[in-house]
DNA sequence: GCCGTTTTCGGCCCGACTGTTTTCAGTCG
């Protein structure tokens, strides 16, 4: 590839997809046709989750319509928005809409239509103004509105400023945890579950699910308006209610009959994309699938199944699809069968192969972390403390280095030791694209795993061959963390990830699934698009202290939304085998 | 605008809740 077409790529995924997500809005709000808004919005989702660049297929040539959600208009407009970096119908759309607009559709319980009433009858074009209308009470008298909408937008505008937050995974799991300790009181409830993308183990959750059976639904409704960390009651029907919680966030409940229990964890389970297509494939069967069963077409008055998930996908002849799969990725694949059930499990994990103690940044000693692996049923750890150059956590330089390892060797010949643990570095892949520690010093380790700590903001042609050439130098086993990303606080290094795999499978490298749930780095995206290649994976939980050994099983999540089996990943293996691996890598 | 074992037209998941309507539209998940 020409060093020119190189610099012509500036548009990321994200940025396409940010485009055709904004036509999508203008479009309804325009009183476009409701599929082809559909359209635009499937084709952004599509464009997001595509692991490689778009804007590089477009330059080579390929076609962008085998993409699921891609036609040849949206394929147009991809190319277009890869070589101009604009869209003519994009331009038009914010001459004919204020794009500001976009803002009050955030707000909840406004949609497009009341958005453009707003507009066309307020001129209205911003949340500043929206205010001004509403606080003077101008909003109460447009037909359709009233006073309990305009009130209700006045309250929402603040939250609609804090939507765009997601809990990360641990702390959703908090949040969980207490509400379920809190509901398991309620006498009327039988079973309970979160539903959701809690369920399905997302990177980030937007809000919880809570789905129970009851024949009271009442009393379980009562019950939950005492939760203690309720801010506010959004809405109670007969069935559902909605609260806001501590942080403005939000949780469901939902009641359901024991009959429909199955139906309707799968139903609010999803994915929105997960379900459309199992709709579509009973629809194809002659069958009916809602949150209260599964119906024959024919004969909507009782249900064929409905008690259990399992019923549900087998009577539609898939298998039951783990819930952290069901994305419309890869679950519906013909040989999904084969696979699903060897899904890995946190029980497959034999050892941790990046963990940091007292010599740097880590809160507990050798002795320790190797304690408390083998408390959680690991076989074996690797230390992997960082290098010099990372000075704020006091990183080793070769002669501390060596002496930690000394101290590892007499660790392991003792009998009584816990659990195996490899001398390891975490090196540092210094600005110019150097290893922070000599050649003949990293031979003498067991592990070394490199890691981008400084100059994060280096342009993608520089980031890239640093991490290459990490993946080049023969003493090197594992690239960690390798896209930088923190989850809500920083964005992923400018890293072309395709060379980066590339290279990694050439040269038999392992790429490292950071169980931490602010990195989760490999993503899940990357994660399965690394395990199609061939490529060796390791779920490590970079643990700063005892406690973080337990983060591997969001690890695990990520890596089950990717379809990663035990085979695919390099501390799965036992003791032995590692060594094995070590002696010959 | 996308898509195809009902294939180039005619479908596209569908039900709950709220506020406003007096039988339903808009919004949400």
């Amino acid at each position: 590839m020409q060093k020119e077409l190189v610099d012509q790529i500036v548009i990321t995924n994200a940025e396409i997809a940010a485009a055709f997500e904004e036509m999508a809005d203008l479009l309804e709000l325009s009183g476009e046709n409701a599929f082809r808004i559909r359209a635009y919005r499937n084709g952004s989702h599509a464009i997001a989750e595509e692991s490689e660049s778009i804007a590089q297929w477009v330059l080579d040539g390929k076609d962008l319509t085998s993409i699921d959600g891609i036609g040849s208009t949206l394929a147009e407009k991809t190319a277009v928005l890869v070589k101009t970096g604009g869209l003519p119908q994009l331009e038009a759309l914010r001459e004919k809409v204020p794009p500001s607009l976009r803002d009050i559709m955030t707000i909840p319980g406004v949609g497009a239509k009341k958005a453009m009433k707003l507009y066309a009858e307020l001129s209205i074009k911003d949340l500043a103004t929206l205010r001004t209308a509403c606080e003077s009470g101008l909003v109460a008298n447009l037909k359709g509105f009233g006073e309990k909408t305009q009130a209700a937008i006045l309250q929402n505008m603040e939250i609609a400023e804090k939507a765009t937050q997601r809990l990360l995974m641990d702390r959703a799991d908090v949040l969980v945890t207490r509400i379920k300790t809190y509901m398991q009181s309620c006498g009327a409830i039988q079973k309970m579950e979160f539903a959701g993308s809690y369920r399905r183990g997302k990177e980030t959750v937007g809000d919880l699910d809570l789905l129970v059976t009851s024949s009271n639904p009442n009393e379980v409704m009562d019950h939950f308006s005492k939760l203690p960390m309720i801010m506010e009651i959004i809405q109670r029907g007969d069935t559902k209610m909605s609260v806001r919680v501590t942080d403005s966030f939000q949780v469901d409940l939902r009641v359901v009959e024991e009959s429909s229990w199955g139906a309707a964890l799968q139903y609010f389970t999803g994915s929105k994309e997960h379900n459309v297509h199992l709709r579509g494939l009973a629809k194809a069967q002659g069958l009916k699938i809602n949150e209260y069963g599964v119906y024959k077409v024919e004969d909507e008055t009782q249900p064929i199944a409905g008690m259990n998930e399992e019923e549900i996908y087998h009577l539609l002849g898939l298998p039951w699809v783990p819930p952290e799969l069901r994305e419309d990725r890869i679950e519906f694949l013909p040989n999904a069968q084969e696979w699903i059930e060897d899904l890995i499990e946190l029980a497959d994990i034999r050892g941790d192969l990046h963990m940091h103690t007292t010599a740097t940044d880590g809160e507990n000693t050798i002795q320790e972390m190797a304690a408390a692996a083998a408390a959680r049923g690991l076989e074996y750890i690797a230390i992997t403390d960082h290098s010099k150059r990372v000075s704020m956590a006091r990183g080793l330089d070769e002669t501390r280095l060596l002496k930690q390892w000394s101290e590892i060797d007499q660790f392991n010949s003792d009998a009584n030791s816990p659990c195996w643990v490899f001398k390891g570095i975490e090196c540092d892949i210094l600005e110019n694209g150097d290893l922070d520690i000599s050649d003949e010093c990293l031979a003498r380790a067991d592990w070394v795993t490199a890691s981008i700590h400084y100059g994060q903001k280096q342009p993608r042609e520089q980031i890239t061959q640093r991490i290459l050439n990490a993946i080049h130098n023969p003493n090197v086993h594992a690239i960690s963390h390798p896209t930088g990303r923190l989850l809500s606080r920083r964005e992923p290094y400018d890293v072309d990830m395709k060379a980066v795999m590339e290279a990694a499978k050439e040269y038999n490298k392992i790429l490292e699934l950071n169980a931490n749930p602010y990195r989760l780095d490999l993503s899940d995206i990357h994660t399965m698009a690394a395990i199609k290649m061939g490529i060796q994976i390791a779920i490590n939980t970079d643990a700063h202290s005892i406690s973080n050994l337990d983060l591997m099983k969001y690890g695990i999540l990520q890596a089950r939304r990717a379809g990663v089996r035990p085979a695919m990943v390099l501390n799965t293996r036992s003791l032995s085998e590692m060594k094995a691996w070590l002696a010959k890598s």
